[in-house]
DNA sequence: ATCATATATGTCGTTGTGCGACACATTGAC
DNA sequence: GTCAATGTGTCGCACAACGACATATATGAT
């Protein structure tokens, strides 16, 4: 194995892999997609959305593909899709979240614990 | 409202603040929760830990406590208890990694969709 | 006695990431 | 003609995490 741990992502690279999950995508529809994805709460500026595909693209996590929309009107764009590798990492990221909420729920209600908050 | 979002946080304000979820700790016991309470997967560093700690304060998401134990063979240690603000904020946190897990499954499992990875 | 380990707190420099600001080009609506 | 939306990109700032280093006491083993 060459890397012991990608975890945790950052929410910016969650989200971006998470939108590529269905299908490839490009950049502008990407930034739009994470923010109703992400319930309007995210909103990607430029500098982050290039900045993180380029990371990705080097990672090996997303890799390029032909514009699906080569079309006489369109103008230049450039689509991505998830990897085999940046799909399973993304799980990984899930099962992470999923697990650490867990554990916290646990440790938040355990209904007559804790709670020293000065008696 | 002062502050429009605090969210997301690290994984490590996270693990911090939960891990002075049922009561007040020092930083030492704090720095072996995490470690435990992450199922081993994180291993905060002193110069995260503290530089964590300190920021905390700032932001008044954690409070100074005095020393639960104080006795005599006891060396210094500084205690920190979850501020009201600080518990709040944990919630919210927690409701953002449910949602977006949830939210993420959705797109990654909803059989018969997308998978338009080249027919 | 001495040595290693656990407990305990802290600083410093490097690196990665997010972000706002700026820049530029095309297309469609009014 | 002009404005908003679409579309891609760069640059510099700030902040957080991290490893390395520094310091000091307590405990258990040899």
């Amino acid at each position: 194995m060459p890397e012991t741990s990608n975890l945790p992502l950052t929410e910016t690279t969650t989200l971006i892999l998470l939108s590529l999950a269905p299908g490839p995508s490009h950049g502008y529809a990407i930034m739009k997609d994470v923010h109703t994805l992400s319930e309007e709460r995210v909103a990607l500026s430029t500098g982050t959305l290039y900045g993180a595909l380029n990371r990705l693209l080097e990672q090996g996590w997303i890799e390029r593909v032909d514009d699906p929309q080569p079309n006489s009107t369109r103008r230049e764009r450039k689509a991505y899709r998830l990897s085999a590798v940046g799909r399973s990492i993304l799980i990984e990221e899930l099962d992470r979240l999923e697990s650490l909420n867990t554990i916290a729920r646990q440790r938040l209600s355990p209904g007559g614990y804790g709670d020293t908050q000065q008696p």
